[in-house]
DNA sequence: ACCCTAACGCGAAATCGCTCGCGTTAGTGT
DNA sequence: ACACTAACGCGAGCGATTTCGCGTTAGGGT
Protein backbone atom coordinates (compact mmCIF):
# COMPACT_ATOMS: atom_id res chain seq x y z
CA UNK A 1 0.00 0.00 0.00
CA UNK A 2 1.11 3.50 -0.19
CA UNK A 3 2.76 5.08 2.74
CA UNK A 4 -0.19 7.56 3.86
CA UNK A 5 1.58 10.72 1.72
CA UNK A 6 1.19 13.39 3.99
CA UNK A 7 1.11 16.77 2.22
CA UNK A 8 3.83 18.75 0.86
CA UNK A 9 6.15 20.84 3.61
CA UNK A 10 5.76 18.22 5.73
CA UNK A 11 8.85 15.80 5.46
CA UNK A 12 11.25 18.59 4.09
CA UNK A 13 10.20 21.47 5.91
CA UNK A 14 13.87 23.74 5.45
CA UNK A 15 15.12 25.42 2.88
CA UNK A 16 13.15 26.14 -0.45
CA UNK A 17 9.59 24.67 1.46
CA UNK A 18 10.04 27.25 4.24
CA UNK A 19 10.74 30.42 2.01
CA UNK A 20 8.05 29.82 -0.29
CA UNK A 21 5.85 29.66 2.74
CA UNK A 22 7.06 32.56 3.79
CA UNK A 23 6.33 34.54 0.68
CA UNK A 24 3.37 32.87 0.24
CA UNK A 25 1.84 33.70 3.55
CA UNK A 26 3.50 37.40 3.40
CA UNK A 27 1.28 37.99 0.16
CA UNK A 28 -1.61 36.55 1.74
CA UNK A 29 -1.65 38.71 4.77
CA UNK A 30 -0.86 41.86 2.04
CA UNK A 31 -3.76 40.77 -0.39
CA UNK A 32 -5.87 40.64 3.28
CA UNK A 33 -5.05 43.78 4.34
CA UNK A 34 -5.96 45.92 0.74
CA UNK A 35 -8.67 44.18 -0.43
CA UNK A 36 -9.78 41.99 2.49
CA UNK A 37 -11.20 38.09 2.45
CA UNK A 38 -13.33 39.38 -0.56
CA UNK A 39 -10.74 40.26 -2.69
CA UNK A 40 -8.51 36.75 -1.95
CA UNK A 41 -7.88 34.73 -4.72
CA UNK A 42 -5.06 32.37 -5.25
CA UNK A 43 -4.84 33.54 -8.61
CA UNK A 44 -3.82 36.93 -6.70
CA UNK A 45 -1.56 34.81 -4.10
CA UNK A 46 0.17 33.38 -6.60
CA UNK A 47 0.86 36.24 -8.65
CA UNK A 48 2.27 38.53 -6.11
CA UNK A 49 4.19 35.72 -3.91
CA UNK A 50 5.75 34.62 -6.94
CA UNK A 51 4.80 31.28 -6.23
CA UNK A 52 3.36 28.95 -8.93
CA UNK A 53 -0.65 28.29 -8.67
CA UNK A 54 -0.83 24.68 -8.70
CA UNK A 55 2.22 25.07 -5.66
CA UNK A 56 -0.61 26.78 -3.92
CA UNK A 57 -3.42 23.87 -4.33
CA UNK A 58 -0.54 21.48 -3.59
CA UNK A 59 -0.23 22.64 -0.31
CA UNK A 60 -3.14 24.52 0.94
CA UNK A 61 -5.54 23.48 -1.11
CA UNK A 62 -7.52 26.48 -1.29
CA UNK A 63 -7.54 30.18 0.08
CA UNK A 64 -9.77 28.86 3.28
CA UNK A 65 -6.74 26.93 4.16
CA UNK A 66 -4.03 29.77 3.69
CA UNK A 67 -6.14 32.03 5.94
CA UNK A 68 -6.26 29.17 8.40
CA UNK A 69 -1.97 28.78 8.29
CA UNK A 70 -2.07 32.65 8.94
CA UNK A 71 -3.35 32.85 12.22
CA UNK A 72 -1.70 29.48 13.50
CA UNK A 73 1.29 32.08 12.85
CA UNK A 74 -0.43 34.88 14.46
CA UNK A 75 -0.52 33.00 18.10
CA UNK A 76 1.96 35.42 19.51
CA UNK A 77 -0.56 38.05 18.86
CA UNK A 78 -1.57 39.51 22.13
CA UNK A 79 0.73 39.24 25.19
CA UNK A 80 -0.78 38.56 28.77
CA UNK A 81 -0.50 41.02 31.21
CA UNK A 82 0.78 39.73 34.70
CA UNK A 83 0.58 43.30 37.21
CA UNK A 84 -0.48 40.99 40.07
CA UNK A 85 -3.66 42.86 40.01
CA UNK A 86 -6.77 41.31 38.64
CA UNK A 87 -8.73 44.00 37.55
CA UNK A 88 -5.98 45.58 36.01
CA UNK A 89 -4.78 42.50 34.03
CA UNK A 90 -8.22 42.76 32.39
CA UNK A 91 -8.25 46.13 31.60
CA UNK A 92 -4.87 46.09 30.10
CA UNK A 93 -5.71 42.74 28.31
CA UNK A 94 -9.18 44.50 26.83
CA UNK A 95 -6.81 47.21 25.84
CA UNK A 96 -4.56 44.82 23.83
CA UNK A 97 -7.28 43.45 22.33
CA UNK A 98 -8.53 46.71 21.41
CA UNK A 99 -5.68 48.39 19.86
CA UNK A 100 -4.89 44.88 17.89
CA UNK A 101 -8.33 44.73 16.41
CA UNK A 102 -8.26 48.54 15.97
CA UNK A 103 -6.13 48.54 12.69
CA UNK A 104 -7.68 46.23 9.94
CA UNK A 105 -5.25 43.55 9.01
CA UNK A 106 -5.94 41.67 12.18
CA UNK A 107 -9.75 42.59 11.58
CA UNK A 108 -9.60 41.26 7.98
CA UNK A 109 -8.00 37.87 9.21
CA UNK A 110 -10.61 37.42 11.80
CA UNK A 111 -13.12 37.47 9.47
CA UNK A 112 -12.13 35.36 6.86
CA UNK A 113 -11.35 32.23 9.08
CA UNK A 114 -14.75 33.00 10.92
CA UNK A 115 -15.78 32.99 6.94
CA UNK A 116 -14.20 29.81 6.11
CA UNK A 117 -15.18 28.14 9.10
CA UNK A 118 -18.57 28.07 7.80
CA UNK A 119 -17.36 26.44 4.79
CA UNK A 120 -14.82 23.59 5.66
CA UNK A 121 -14.39 21.42 7.72
CA UNK A 122 -10.68 21.79 8.21
CA UNK A 123 -11.22 26.06 9.05
CA UNK A 124 -13.73 25.06 11.77
CA UNK A 125 -11.59 22.82 13.94
CA UNK A 126 -8.64 25.31 13.22
CA UNK A 127 -10.51 28.03 14.40
CA UNK A 128 -12.27 26.14 17.41
CA UNK A 129 -8.94 24.87 18.72
CA UNK A 130 -7.29 28.40 18.40
CA UNK A 131 -9.34 30.16 20.42
CA UNK A 132 -9.97 27.38 22.78
CA UNK A 133 -5.51 26.99 23.32
CA UNK A 134 -6.18 31.13 23.73
CA UNK A 135 -8.95 30.62 26.35
CA UNK A 136 -6.91 27.67 27.97
CA UNK A 137 -3.27 29.71 28.22
CA UNK A 138 -5.34 33.51 29.33
CA UNK A 139 -7.76 31.71 31.69
CA UNK A 140 -3.98 31.65 34.16
CA UNK A 141 -4.74 35.54 34.52
CA UNK A 142 -8.08 34.94 35.77
CA UNK A 143 -6.94 31.81 37.66
CA UNK A 144 -4.19 34.20 39.66
CA UNK A 145 -6.40 36.19 40.85
CA UNK A 146 -8.52 33.59 42.38
CA UNK A 147 -5.17 32.67 44.36
CA UNK A 148 -5.07 36.16 45.26
CA UNK A 149 -8.94 36.45 46.87
CA UNK A 150 -9.63 39.07 44.81
CA UNK A 151 -12.75 37.07 43.02
CA UNK A 152 -14.89 33.57 44.15
CA UNK A 153 -12.57 30.68 44.38
CA UNK A 154 -15.67 28.93 41.74
CA UNK A 155 -15.07 31.48 38.90
CA UNK A 156 -14.77 29.84 35.83
CA UNK A 157 -11.19 31.41 34.28
CA UNK A 158 -12.42 30.43 30.75
CA UNK A 159 -16.16 32.04 30.98
CA UNK A 160 -14.25 35.34 32.21
CA UNK A 161 -12.05 35.26 29.45
CA UNK A 162 -14.82 34.46 26.62
CA UNK A 163 -16.48 37.37 28.21
CA UNK A 164 -13.56 39.72 27.84
CA UNK A 165 -13.32 38.90 23.92
CA UNK A 166 -16.81 38.25 23.02
CA UNK A 167 -17.32 42.38 22.93
CA UNK A 168 -14.69 42.72 20.11
CA UNK A 169 -15.85 39.85 18.12
CA UNK A 170 -19.21 41.78 18.03
CA UNK A 171 -18.33 44.07 17.10
CA UNK A 172 -16.58 43.29 14.28
CA UNK A 173 -18.59 40.57 13.24
CA UNK A 174 -22.08 40.97 13.85
CA UNK A 175 -22.30 45.23 14.18
CA UNK A 176 -19.54 45.76 12.07
CA UNK A 177 -18.72 48.84 13.71
CA UNK A 178 -14.85 50.05 14.30
CA UNK A 179 -13.38 48.78 17.54
CA UNK A 180 -12.22 51.56 19.92
CA UNK A 181 -10.20 52.51 23.48
CA UNK A 182 -14.27 52.81 24.43
CA UNK A 183 -14.85 49.68 23.49
CA UNK A 184 -12.13 48.00 25.45
CA UNK A 185 -12.55 50.06 28.54
CA UNK A 186 -16.49 49.11 29.07
CA UNK A 187 -15.72 45.98 28.45
CA UNK A 188 -12.61 45.38 30.89
CA UNK A 189 -15.14 47.27 33.43
CA UNK A 190 -18.37 45.17 32.35
CA UNK A 191 -16.26 41.99 32.87
CA UNK A 192 -14.81 43.14 36.42
CA UNK A 193 -18.02 43.80 37.71
CA UNK A 194 -19.26 40.62 36.19
CA UNK A 195 -17.07 38.85 37.50
CA UNK A 196 -17.44 40.22 41.35
CA UNK A 197 -20.93 39.53 40.42
CA UNK A 198 -20.47 35.87 40.08
CA UNK A 199 -21.50 36.23 36.77
CA UNK A 200 -18.92 33.22 35.69
CA UNK A 201 -19.37 31.06 38.08
CA UNK A 202 -18.61 27.59 37.25
CA UNK A 203 -21.66 25.49 37.54
CA UNK A 204 -23.88 28.27 35.79
CA UNK A 205 -24.30 32.02 37.20
CA UNK A 206 -26.12 32.80 40.64
CA UNK A 207 -28.29 35.33 39.50
CA UNK A 208 -28.37 38.61 41.21
CA UNK A 209 -31.77 38.92 43.04
CA UNK A 210 -33.58 42.30 43.23
CA UNK A 211 -31.36 45.28 42.92
CA UNK A 212 -28.75 46.00 44.83
CA UNK A 213 -26.59 43.24 44.63
CA UNK A 214 -24.25 42.29 47.20
CA UNK A 215 -20.83 41.95 45.49
CA UNK A 216 -18.63 40.20 47.52
CA UNK A 217 -18.91 36.68 49.23
CA UNK A 218 -20.38 33.78 48.00
CA UNK A 219 -24.26 34.35 48.43
CA UNK A 220 -26.19 31.78 47.33
CA UNK A 221 -29.62 31.42 46.21
CA UNK A 222 -31.35 28.18 45.80
CA UNK A 223 -33.99 29.33 43.73
CA UNK A 224 -34.44 27.63 40.73
CA UNK A 225 -37.58 28.99 38.72
CA UNK B 1 -30.40 55.36 -22.38
CA UNK B 2 -31.64 52.38 -20.24
CA UNK B 3 -33.86 52.73 -17.69
CA UNK B 4 -31.58 51.88 -14.73
CA UNK B 5 -33.31 48.52 -15.15
CA UNK B 6 -33.71 47.20 -11.75
CA UNK B 7 -33.39 43.35 -11.26
CA UNK B 8 -36.13 40.77 -11.06
CA UNK B 9 -39.05 40.98 -8.14
CA UNK B 10 -39.11 44.21 -7.92
CA UNK B 11 -41.33 45.86 -10.33
CA UNK B 12 -43.94 42.76 -10.53
CA UNK B 13 -43.42 41.47 -6.97
CA UNK B 14 -47.11 40.16 -6.48
CA UNK B 15 -48.56 36.26 -8.01
CA UNK B 16 -45.78 34.47 -9.19
CA UNK B 17 -42.86 35.83 -7.92
CA UNK B 18 -43.63 35.93 -4.57
CA UNK B 19 -44.34 31.71 -4.91
CA UNK B 20 -41.19 31.18 -6.50
CA UNK B 21 -39.45 34.00 -3.84
CA UNK B 22 -41.18 31.91 -0.79
CA UNK B 23 -40.40 28.37 -2.60
CA UNK B 24 -36.64 29.29 -2.99
CA UNK B 25 -36.35 30.74 0.44
CA UNK B 26 -38.02 27.18 2.09
CA UNK B 27 -35.36 25.47 0.31
CA UNK B 28 -32.62 27.47 1.21
CA UNK B 29 -33.13 26.90 5.23
CA UNK B 30 -34.31 23.59 4.52
CA UNK B 31 -30.63 22.57 2.69
CA UNK B 32 -29.05 25.13 5.66
CA UNK B 33 -30.82 22.93 8.40
CA UNK B 34 -29.70 19.54 7.17
CA UNK B 35 -25.94 20.47 6.07
CA UNK B 36 -24.95 24.14 6.66
CA UNK B 37 -23.54 26.81 4.55
CA UNK B 38 -20.76 24.39 3.38
CA UNK B 39 -23.43 22.19 1.54
CA UNK B 40 -25.30 25.01 0.08
CA UNK B 41 -25.40 25.33 -3.71
CA UNK B 42 -27.06 27.12 -6.44
CA UNK B 43 -27.85 23.66 -7.72
CA UNK B 44 -29.34 22.41 -4.87
CA UNK B 45 -31.61 25.22 -4.03
CA UNK B 46 -32.56 24.73 -7.59
CA UNK B 47 -33.54 21.15 -7.22
CA UNK B 48 -35.04 21.37 -3.90
CA UNK B 49 -37.18 24.56 -4.55
CA UNK B 50 -38.07 23.40 -8.60
CA UNK B 51 -37.26 26.54 -9.71
CA UNK B 52 -34.91 26.38 -12.62
CA UNK B 53 -30.78 27.67 -11.79
CA UNK B 54 -31.26 30.31 -14.05
CA UNK B 55 -33.46 31.98 -12.20
CA UNK B 56 -32.22 31.84 -9.03
CA UNK B 57 -28.66 34.06 -10.62
CA UNK B 58 -31.03 36.26 -12.22
CA UNK B 59 -32.80 37.29 -8.98
CA UNK B 60 -30.09 36.45 -6.63
CA UNK B 61 -26.73 36.64 -8.12
CA UNK B 62 -25.28 33.74 -5.46
CA UNK B 63 -26.13 31.87 -2.22
CA UNK B 64 -24.60 34.83 -0.65
CA UNK B 65 -27.78 36.71 -1.90
CA UNK B 66 -29.63 34.45 -1.10
CA UNK B 67 -28.94 34.07 2.70
CA UNK B 68 -29.09 37.49 2.94
CA UNK B 69 -32.56 37.61 2.06
CA UNK B 70 -33.45 34.79 4.08
CA UNK B 71 -31.96 36.91 7.09
CA UNK B 72 -33.98 39.67 6.24
CA UNK B 73 -37.02 37.45 6.51
CA UNK B 74 -36.00 36.59 10.41
CA UNK B 75 -36.65 39.64 11.46
CA UNK B 76 -39.40 38.32 13.71
CA UNK B 77 -37.34 35.96 15.40
CA UNK B 78 -36.77 37.19 18.93
CA UNK B 79 -39.75 39.13 20.50
CA UNK B 80 -38.74 41.56 23.24
CA UNK B 81 -39.75 41.32 26.34
CA UNK B 82 -41.46 43.89 28.54
CA UNK B 83 -42.58 42.82 32.83
CA UNK B 84 -41.56 46.20 34.60
CA UNK B 85 -38.65 44.89 35.47
CA UNK B 86 -35.04 45.43 33.42
CA UNK B 87 -33.00 42.86 35.20
CA UNK B 88 -36.38 40.31 34.47
CA UNK B 89 -36.28 41.76 31.02
CA UNK B 90 -32.59 40.98 30.34
CA UNK B 91 -32.40 37.39 31.98
CA UNK B 92 -35.80 36.74 29.79
CA UNK B 93 -34.51 37.89 26.68
CA UNK B 94 -30.81 36.34 27.35
CA UNK B 95 -33.42 33.20 27.58
CA UNK B 96 -34.70 33.76 24.62
CA UNK B 97 -31.73 34.52 22.40
CA UNK B 98 -30.42 31.16 24.15
CA UNK B 99 -33.34 29.39 23.17
CA UNK B 100 -33.56 30.85 19.55
CA UNK B 101 -29.46 29.78 18.89
CA UNK B 102 -29.81 26.23 20.63
CA UNK B 103 -31.26 24.87 17.93
CA UNK B 104 -29.02 24.46 14.43
CA UNK B 105 -31.30 26.28 12.09
CA UNK B 106 -30.57 30.23 12.92
CA UNK B 107 -27.55 29.07 14.36
CA UNK B 108 -26.46 27.99 10.37
CA UNK B 109 -28.04 31.39 9.29
CA UNK B 110 -25.30 33.55 11.47
CA UNK B 111 -22.78 31.27 9.87
CA UNK B 112 -23.89 31.34 6.76
CA UNK B 113 -24.48 35.90 6.91
CA UNK B 114 -21.59 36.65 8.87
CA UNK B 115 -19.36 34.56 6.17
CA UNK B 116 -20.94 35.99 3.37
CA UNK B 117 -20.46 38.99 4.52
CA UNK B 118 -16.59 39.30 4.61
CA UNK B 119 -16.97 37.88 0.66
CA UNK B 120 -19.73 40.18 -0.90
CA UNK B 121 -20.32 44.12 0.18
CA UNK B 122 -24.04 43.81 -0.13
CA UNK B 123 -24.08 40.83 2.57
CA UNK B 124 -22.00 43.23 4.73
CA UNK B 125 -24.65 46.29 4.42
CA UNK B 126 -27.21 43.92 5.02
CA UNK B 127 -26.07 42.35 8.42
CA UNK B 128 -25.05 45.66 9.76
CA UNK B 129 -28.53 47.28 8.90
CA UNK B 130 -29.88 44.24 10.46
CA UNK B 131 -28.67 44.08 13.81
CA UNK B 132 -28.09 48.02 13.72
CA UNK B 133 -32.05 47.91 13.68
CA UNK B 134 -32.42 45.39 15.87
CA UNK B 135 -30.25 46.99 18.31
CA UNK B 136 -32.35 50.31 17.91
CA UNK B 137 -35.83 48.39 19.18
CA UNK B 138 -34.04 46.44 22.12
CA UNK B 139 -32.44 49.20 23.24
CA UNK B 140 -36.24 50.35 24.27
CA UNK B 141 -36.30 47.89 26.15
CA UNK B 142 -33.40 49.40 28.78
CA UNK B 143 -34.67 53.04 27.92
CA UNK B 144 -37.85 51.33 29.90
CA UNK B 145 -35.24 50.89 32.65
CA UNK B 146 -33.79 54.22 32.59
CA UNK B 147 -37.44 56.26 33.01
CA UNK B 148 -38.22 53.84 36.18
CA UNK B 149 -34.80 54.52 37.79
CA UNK B 150 -33.24 51.06 37.36
CA UNK B 151 -30.30 51.97 35.67
CA UNK B 152 -27.67 55.27 35.64
CA UNK B 153 -29.71 57.73 33.15
CA UNK B 154 -26.61 58.12 31.13
CA UNK B 155 -26.46 54.19 30.21
CA UNK B 156 -25.94 53.76 26.72
CA UNK B 157 -28.87 51.16 25.57
CA UNK B 158 -27.56 49.94 22.63
CA UNK B 159 -24.38 48.98 24.15
CA UNK B 160 -26.15 46.90 27.08
CA UNK B 161 -28.12 45.46 24.20
CA UNK B 162 -24.63 44.43 22.25
CA UNK B 163 -23.12 43.29 25.79
CA UNK B 164 -25.93 40.66 26.17
CA UNK B 165 -26.14 39.67 22.41
CA UNK B 166 -22.22 39.28 22.09
CA UNK B 167 -21.47 36.24 23.79
CA UNK B 168 -23.77 34.24 22.24
CA UNK B 169 -22.14 35.05 18.68
CA UNK B 170 -18.80 34.88 19.96
CA UNK B 171 -19.99 30.89 21.03
CA UNK B 172 -21.23 30.37 17.95
CA UNK B 173 -18.72 32.18 15.88
CA UNK B 174 -15.19 32.09 17.58
CA UNK B 175 -15.78 29.30 20.51
CA UNK B 176 -17.67 27.15 18.63
CA UNK B 177 -19.67 25.58 21.14
CA UNK B 178 -23.13 24.99 22.24
CA UNK B 179 -24.96 27.63 23.05
CA UNK B 180 -27.00 26.19 26.58
CA UNK B 181 -29.47 27.95 29.32
CA UNK B 182 -26.33 28.14 30.99
CA UNK B 183 -24.62 31.04 28.84
CA UNK B 184 -28.33 32.12 28.73
CA UNK B 185 -28.07 33.29 32.86
CA UNK B 186 -24.19 34.21 33.07
CA UNK B 187 -25.06 36.39 30.03
CA UNK B 188 -28.13 38.51 32.04
CA UNK B 189 -26.34 38.12 35.44
CA UNK B 190 -23.43 39.46 33.89
CA UNK B 191 -24.93 42.58 32.02
CA UNK B 192 -27.27 43.36 34.41
CA UNK B 193 -24.28 43.32 36.90
CA UNK B 194 -22.30 45.63 34.52
CA UNK B 195 -25.31 47.60 33.84
CA UNK B 196 -24.92 48.78 37.57
CA UNK B 197 -21.47 49.37 37.60
CA UNK B 198 -21.85 52.03 35.10
CA UNK B 199 -20.01 49.95 32.22
CA UNK B 200 -22.32 51.07 29.33
CA UNK B 201 -22.69 54.45 30.11
CA UNK B 202 -22.53 57.08 26.71
CA UNK B 203 -19.08 59.17 27.04
CA UNK B 204 -17.37 55.69 27.40
CA UNK B 205 -16.82 53.33 30.72
CA UNK B 206 -16.31 55.09 34.09
CA UNK B 207 -13.49 52.45 35.19
CA UNK B 208 -14.71 50.22 38.77
CA UNK B 209 -11.85 51.75 40.98
CA UNK B 210 -10.29 49.07 43.66
CA UNK B 211 -11.68 46.16 44.52
CA UNK B 212 -15.89 46.51 46.30
CA UNK B 213 -17.93 48.88 43.63
CA UNK B 214 -20.67 51.01 45.52
CA UNK B 215 -22.61 49.13 42.91
CA UNK B 216 -25.76 52.20 43.02
CA UNK B 217 -25.54 55.52 42.45
CA UNK B 218 -23.70 57.75 39.41
CA UNK B 219 -20.40 57.75 41.27
CA UNK B 220 -17.67 59.67 39.29
CA UNK B 221 -14.07 59.60 38.67
CA UNK B 222 -12.22 61.29 37.21
CA UNK B 223 -9.18 59.95 36.92
CA UNK B 224 -8.34 59.67 33.11
CA UNK B 225 -4.63 57.38 33.23
C1' DA C 1 -62.00 40.02 -21.70
C1' DC C 2 -58.03 41.79 -23.74
C1' DC C 3 -53.17 43.26 -24.29
C1' DC C 4 -48.56 44.05 -22.48
C1' DT C 5 -44.50 42.74 -20.51
C1' DA C 6 -42.15 41.05 -16.17
C1' DA C 7 -40.64 36.93 -14.73
C1' DC C 8 -39.71 32.23 -15.67
C1' DG C 9 -38.15 27.72 -18.18
C1' DC C 10 -34.92 25.74 -21.14
C1' DG C 11 -30.60 24.24 -23.17
C1' DA C 12 -26.34 25.72 -25.14
C1' DA C 13 -22.21 28.23 -24.59
C1' DA C 14 -18.69 30.57 -22.21
C1' DT C 15 -16.09 31.14 -18.22
C1' DC C 16 -13.77 30.05 -14.22
C1' DG C 17 -11.56 27.42 -10.70
C1' DC C 18 -9.07 23.54 -9.97
C1' DT C 19 -6.35 19.22 -11.03
C1' DC C 20 -3.04 16.31 -13.36
C1' DG C 21 1.31 14.58 -15.46
C1' DC C 22 5.73 15.48 -16.46
C1' DG C 23 10.19 17.78 -16.41
C1' DT C 24 13.25 20.68 -13.41
C1' DT C 25 15.28 22.56 -9.23
C1' DA C 26 17.22 22.42 -4.94
C1' DG C 27 17.44 20.30 0.11
C1' DT C 28 19.25 16.50 2.59
C1' DG C 29 21.73 12.36 3.89
C1' DT C 30 25.96 9.65 3.18
C1' DA D 1 31.20 15.57 -3.73
C1' DC D 2 27.44 12.67 -5.07
C1' DA D 3 22.93 10.57 -5.26
C1' DC D 4 18.20 10.68 -4.04
C1' DT D 5 13.85 12.67 -3.95
C1' DA D 6 10.71 16.35 -1.99
C1' DA D 7 8.98 20.32 -3.61
C1' DC D 8 8.28 23.39 -7.38
C1' DG D 9 7.31 25.27 -12.34
C1' DC D 10 4.70 24.68 -16.30
C1' DG D 11 0.82 24.22 -19.39
C1' DA D 12 -2.78 21.34 -20.93
C1' DG D 13 -7.19 19.55 -19.65
C1' DC D 14 -11.26 18.57 -16.96
C1' DG D 15 -15.40 19.62 -14.47
C1' DA D 16 -18.43 22.81 -12.27
C1' DT D 17 -20.32 27.14 -12.08
C1' DT D 18 -22.32 31.00 -14.32
C1' DT D 19 -24.23 33.41 -18.20
C1' DC D 20 -26.79 34.13 -22.50
C1' DG D 21 -30.55 34.21 -25.99
C1' DC D 22 -34.83 32.86 -26.98
C1' DG D 23 -39.44 31.06 -26.43
C1' DT D 24 -43.23 30.57 -22.91
C1' DT D 25 -46.16 31.67 -18.99
C1' DA D 26 -48.83 34.38 -16.13
C1' DG D 27 -49.72 39.02 -13.35
C1' DG D 28 -51.57 43.63 -13.65
C1' DG D 29 -53.57 47.40 -15.99
C1' DT D 30 -57.33 49.17 -18.96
Amino acid sequence: MTPAQQPPGETRPGGRTARTRAAVLDAVEAELSEGGFAALSMERIAQRSGIHLATLYRRWRSVEGLVCELLTEASTGIPLPDTGSLPEDLRLLARRIGTFYTAAPMRRLVEAVVSSAARIPRADTVLADFFHDRLQVAGGLVRRGIERGEVPPDTDPEAVMSALGAPFYYRILIARGPVDADLAESTATAVWAATLAGAYRVGGATPVVGRATPVVGRQRTDRTD
